[in-house]
DNA sequence: TGCCAGGCCGGGT
DNA sequence: ACCCGGCATGGC
């Protein structure tokens, strides 16, 4: 019989013990992890380290400072993180919004009910899902679980999602079995993160010496 | 050297 | 409703 949730929580289990807790989300305030967030967007977190230390740096790391940063001297700052363009308008576009939805705050924001508050994060242009989730359950302290490259990857490795599931399907998967506890979603992502860094990543697809080997496979 | 990294958008079928 | 090209730096 295919028990869901006890399989979830083993999984868990295996990664804590194997790795420990992560500290996660590495940033200083609900503002820094949310700029975090949309930086680290299909990059290496060692890039957005960069980024993120050039805007503080130069006292630039507030909903305020960014606002009326002009938009080219902000994708100099964040160059290191990559597609800088790109993530120099998403990042105008989401302070933008904090300014127009909640006069600049955050934190205030992120006490809004769940449903409603991730849908807002949604409707501004450069937050899709991973974002919104990511910005809700680190920055916001809120239960929602973080889908990304790796989560798909080690499940599909393990067999428990098709390779093509949709993010929402993925996400429903880990908030139907689970119960709503932010401290192990958040350590939950961190450690498969972990894991898709170390053992389950691409250059290993073998998952050679990986701790949760042999665990769910056949 | 080429491939990969904590996605997302917009235009085309 | 999918599929795909574009976006860009830095490390292995």
């Amino acid at each position: 019989m295919f028990d869901r949730k006890r399989i979830l929580l083993d999984l868990y289990s295996r990664l804590y013990e194997a790795f420990g807790p992560r500290h996660w989300w590495p940033g200083d305030s609900p503002f820094e992890i949310a700029v975090g967030a949309i930086l680290t967007q299909n990059t290496a977190w060692r890039n957005v380290r960069k980024a993120i230390d050039n805007l503080k740096t130069a006292s630039l790391l507030s909903p305020d400072a960014l606002y009326h940063l002009p938009i080219q001297d902000l994708a100099a700052v964040i160059r290191p993180a990559g597609y800088y363009n790109i993530k120099a308008q998403r990042l105008k576009h989401f302070v933008e919004f904090l300014f127009l939805e909640n006069g600049g705050d955050l934190e205030g924001l992120l006490t809004e009910a769940l449903d409603t508050l991730r849908n807002k994060l949604l409707s501004i242009k450069g937050v899709g899902p991973e974002t919104a989730d990511s910005i809700l359950l680190y920055a916001g302290t809120r239960p929602t679980f973080v889908v990304d490259a790796y989560t798909r990857r080690i499940l599909f490795r393990h067999r428990l999602m098709p390779q093509e599931a949709s993010y929402d399907e993925v996400r429903f998967f880990f908030m139907d079995c689970l119960k709503p506890d932010v401290a192990m979603f958040n350590e939950y992502h961190a450690l498969l993160v972990h894991l898709g860094h170390t053992f389950c990543s691409k250059r290993n697809p073998k998952c050679t010496e990986c701790p949760a080997r042999g665990w769910n496979d056949e």
